[in-house]
DNA sequence: AGTTAGCACTCAACGTCATAGAGTGCTAAC
DNA sequence: GTTAGCACTCTATGACGTTGAGTGCTAACT
């Protein structure tokens, strides 16, 4: 059996009724509010195929019909249809970003924000993604803080900084540090972030003999710099709880602390690093304790350059299309933001 | 009527056995768990005296009793006793610290951590306090990044890392930079950090004359160094969820919506910032969504100078003793981690 | 052949009611 | 001052019937 065009339309007519009210529909709702030609008796016949074909699942006899996991997979796919973001909208989006910020951190924040006001989800902004190992160092210098103490700053491509303090064993004047500053700089300038410790190790084995301070200086640094730490912000988990499907306080508590624990909320917007939009619907999230959830994720890139990737966590029956303007929109902002202060 | 040592004991009693198990309390429970030599009879009459009292609340007839915020008050004041931690509990604590850290930022996650996984509750850190403008300018530099763009660098006493990017209208070289940024530490540093807008201010309008330059980064400086914001961390929300003080959901959403919204949390810090603990009980927390919560607060500092305070947030009945002892362990090692490479 | 009216059937949700049990307050005896 | 005993109160629980939304099927209609 083929879905004809009428199986279409009713499909999503009930997809965009269960999204508003969460609860079963009906094949009278349908009749009475989307096809008004049709009597609920046909809409019956209909909807006994929908479920035959896996679409449509009754939670018992006689309640109504919810989508399944495949009907919103068709819906995402094929049924929705873009719906630009209104004037007010946007613009009320726009305010959240209003002062010039400075760092990726408060920028994140802000997004993330701005994300879950607009939706009523909770939002995910994951900065220096996957990639950033593929982030070329553009700066790279030692300051004097004090003596036995320096500061290591490393600049990458999009802006990104890495700083961390160097306790040393050897006391040190500005001297010195603008000297190794330089050795640095000649080395690892351009390098990819990824190859930094190694390209330290090397430079540490060649300098083991002549200089005791720098290999000091090497080592110190070749740990700091050896894992970069995706950031990862979250904002809004409390709109979840609005929502009927979490009234389980059980099964709430497990999604807020899916939000709350970094490694989880990582691989969930790992996954969808590489692409420019993922739509996860349920058990494609991956981990169980979404698997009544849905994550949009968009990555966003300045130059070629992965900078972030950012997600919208809610309930399956998600307003996907709102969900995609206002993450397009928020993510465009996010990486025009960075670029210009890049 | 004056509490004489035998109610105390019974009101104690009453305290502990409904801080374990969240119900009402009744005469023949505490009769036979904690008073064996009275009758239930007898603590009845106590009881009754003791709600007269304003000690204990009924919520109806027929149920037991359970502590009014006067009785939590008089709790924490006078009937508790400090239980210090166990090996195994400071070792636990311990282990979320293991890796030395260097950014306050990422400390004060940890820290986070281990408080909310040691007590069960939701916890706060607030770094760079009300005081955080006192601390003074260490170290000030400007560090090329491209020609246009350079990095003001700013360390603090204890370490507090501030970095800016600024662009700038004029190509400049690393010895430009460098003789501005000898200005600048002349100037700033053992400078306040409230005082260093100030500060910019006046020597733009000296140098005016002389270098269109140094005023433009003086001026773009002083935007980015005007307001030093609190950084809030925190942990552990879901728990909150656990307990069925919060099997409303309403009432649970409106509590992570606080958690969630920073100038709240901050408010309910900043209220303890100066004393070394507060207990701020129910309505003593100063915000109506907050007025079935208690609110545990540290304040610790490195030298004379606050770096943090740290709270748990959780139901009135919280395990007081034990998130005294957990706070202040939890405390101590953050001051120390700090300390240690300020 | 597709559509629709009609009808019997199903099942969660809701309100009612009785019961059980935990707890109190009072009184009288110890 | 303490305690046993008892009547009383009130929630929680479960049984039960009713309601209403919804289905599936059949037969009639276009």
């Amino acid at each position: 059996m083929e879905l004809d065009e009428r199986k279409f339309r009713i499909l999503q007519a009930i997809i965009d009724d269960y999204i508003l009210t969460a609860s079963p529909v009906g094949s009278r709702t349908i009749s009475r509010k989307y096809e008004q030609k049709l009597s609920s008796a046909t809409i019956r016949n209909e909807m006994s195929d929908l479920e035959e074909l896996g679409y449509l699942d009754s939670p018992h006899t006689s309640a109504g019909r919810i989508p399944s996991h495949k009907a919103y997979r068709l819906y995402v796919d094929q049924l929705m249809h873009m719906v630009p973001l209104t004037v007010e909208e946007a613009g009320q989006l726009r305010s959240h970003f209003d002062q010039r910020m400075k760092q990726v951190h408060a920028v994140a924040q802000r997004a993330a924000q701005a994300l879950s006001s607009a939706t009523n989800y909770a939002s995910v902004i994951m900065t220096r993604p996957t990639q950033s190992s593929q982030l070329r160092v553009k700066h790279i210098q030692l300051v004097h803080v004090s003596p036995g103490v320096a500061l290591l700053l490393l600049i990458t491509d999009t802006g990104v900084v890495k700083e961390t303090l160097l306790h040393l064993n050897h006391e040190l004047g500005i001297d010195d540090l603008y000297r190794i500053s330089r050795i640095l700089s000649e080395r690892l300038v351009g390098c990819k972030l990824e190859d930094v410790p190694a390209a330290l190790m090397q430079m540490a084995g060649e300098w083991r003999e002549q200089s005791e301070l720098l290999t000091d200086i090497l080592e110190g640094a070749r740990d700091q710099l050896s894992v970069p730490q995706p950031e990862v912000v979250v904002g809004g988990s409390a709109n979840l709880l609005r929502y009927p499907e979490y009234s389980d306080i059980e099964k709430a508590r497990e999604l807020l602390l899916v939000l709350e624990t970094k490694d989880k909320l990582m691989h969930l917007l790992e996954q969808g690093a590489g692409m420019e939009f993922t739509i996860r619907i349920g058990s494609e999230t991956g981990l169980p304790e979404t698997s009544d959830c849905s994550i949009v994720t968009g990555t966003y890139r300045v130059g070629s350059d992965t900078i972030g990737t950012i997600g919208v966590i809610g309930p399956t029956r998600m307003q996907y299309q709102k969900v995609i303007a206002v993450l397009d929109y928020v993510g465009r902002t996010f990486a025009q933001i960075l670029r210009e202060q890049g």
